[in-house]
DNA sequence: GCCCAGGGCAGGA
DNA sequence: TCCTGCCATGGG
């Protein structure tokens, strides 16, 4: 079965995927040359379905492998998925005119750049930053593919691949089963007890996709969920498409050393200070001054 | 064995 | 608000 998206005037298909690493993580996956993504995915109706992602000139293709038809229902919830995912109606214009003014930034807006990939679900963008916390990228990967792997529902009987993990699914393992045998050390307890809020309805994160609600509501929500400290609170809200925080952390840090003070580190308040002519676009400054 | 990794928490000044 | 010790895993 094919599905189309109609895509805005300006849209990047490789740029939209790549400019951030989430499409290395499971269950995303994609060709070496990055003509398509790929993901397994869960619909609120239980059907387990395969989506190949690619771009034709001015729409979005979308080739979903199945067994049975799909419902209305189920093709409207796979749009909607794949729209939240590539931000089809986040609107760039007035980063773009930040850009157009700065000798550095041209290519963002000659190249349509500046869409940055995040999950269909709040919940697993919390996990994969939560997961990407005092640890290598390497280590990033091989715990979210543990998890997927082990909590995840497999696509097909002769398939590697899985879903992306319910939290119910997360509460149907004890903490000890997240540390030692997913291996996601320390970071298990914090993973277990957002799903355990989640189920609960302590959490409902997916109402925060909602543009009209503050940035103050969110941080305040964010703030609450233990494992998110500074740098993954700006990396959340990067994802929920509110880029005026930056993520102040050993990478961050690294970059700004080498090409702003020379190799001499600054104190953290004077960190917090760049880019602040951005204003809003924050994030979205620093990530393409890399 | 030791050190560190795209940090965060609790405790204490 | 800012600083310190500690957290648990695997790779160099």
């Amino acid at each position: 079965m094919k599905k189309v998206i109609e895509l805005p005037e300006k849209f990047n298909f490789k740029a939209a995927t790549t400019d951030h690493g989430w499409y290395m993580l499971p269950p995303f996956h994609s060709n070496d040359d990055m003509s398509a993504l790929n993901r397994v995915e869960k619909l609120s109706t239980g059907k387990i379905v395969m989506l190949h992602i690619k771009q034709d000139n001015a729409k979005l293709i979308i080739e979903i492998e199945d067994k049975k038809t799909l419902t209305n229902k189920e093709s409207e919830e796979i749009i909607r998925k794949i729209s939240w995912m590539y931000r089809l109606d986040e609107d760039y214009s007035a980063f773009y005119k930040m850009c157009a003014d700065n000798k550095d930034m041209q290519e963002i807006v000659t190249e349509n750049r500046g869409r940055l990939l995040r999950s269909p679900s709040i919940f697993e963008d919390i996990v994969k930053t939560i997961l990407t916390t005092n640890t290598t990228w390497s280590r990033t990967i091989s715990m979210t593919t543990n998890f997927v792997t082990l909590l995840g529902e497999r696509y097909s009987d002769d398939s590697g691949l899985f879903t992306f993990p319910t939290p119910e699914a997360v509460l149907k393992k004890d903490r000890d089963f997240l540390n030692q045998t997913v291996k996601l050390g320390y970071r298990s307890d914090y993973i277990y007890e957002l799903a355990l809020n989640i189920v609960n309805g302590v959490y409902d994160l997916d109402v925060l996709k909602n543009p009209e609600i503050s940035t103050e509501d969110v941080v305040l929500k964010m703030k609450k969920i233990k494992g998110v400290g500074p740098y993954a609170l700006s990396n959340i809200l990067m994802l929920l498409g509110r880029y005026d925080y930056l993520p102040v952390d050993s990478e961050f840090k690294k970059h700004v050393k080498n090409k702003y003070f020379s190799g001499e580190l600054p104190p953290n308040a004077q960190l917090h200070q760049l880019y602040k002519e951005w204003g809003e676009y924050k994030f979205l400054a620093y990530w393409f001054d890399r």
